[in-house]
DNA sequence: GCCAACGTTGGC
DNA sequence: GCCAACGTTGGC
């Protein structure tokens, strides 16, 4: 079981988009690095799921519904599909995981422009209880 | 293969 | 809207 953070603006595709369609395919990532961590994403893996730009805060918690295959929008690059789990009590924002010690290593905190990341279970068990969520069983 | 120029991301 | 960070491109 890993533990990822995926980045998205909300006005393009938020939360309230996915919880809707009840399952998005995680498409249009165009950089090496974030490929390589969809690439090694695994059925049942979960993702927190954070809003870049506008909110600037985690706000759900998702799970990986089918492993890498061919980006449909082109078919060099790699997608996944992922469906809603639940939506954070309350989110935790960009602020807060930047004053939390523990969160320095974050590659969100580290690497700013990296969309797919992966995260340590330590950062994520912190990260939920920020959010004051349970992680669902 | 180096590196300057350029484009994009995303916080501020 | 600005600009720092950084990935990519292309000339040499």
């Amino acid at each position: 079981m890993q533990y990822w953070l995926v980045k998205s603006e909300p006005d393009v595709f938020g939360w309230e988009d996915l919880v809707r369609d009840g399952t998005c395919t995680w498409d249009g990532v165009r950089n090496y690095m974030a490929r390589n961590n969809l690439r090694d994403m695994r059925l049942g893996d979960i993702v927190l799921f954070y809003h870049s730009v506008i909110g600037k805060e985690v706000v759900g918690l998702a799970r990986v519904s089918r492993e890498s295959f061919a980006d449909p929008t082109d078919e060099k690059w790699l997608a996944v599909e992922m469906v809603p789990l639940a939506a954070f009590k309350r989110p935790v924002t960009l602020t807060e995981i930047k004053a939390q010690e523990k969160l320095k290593n974050l590659m969100l905190v580290r690497q700013g422009r990296l969309s797919v990341m992966p995260v340590t279970v330590e950062e994520f068990e912190l990260i939920l209880q920020m959010g004051e969520t349970k992680r669902p069983a």
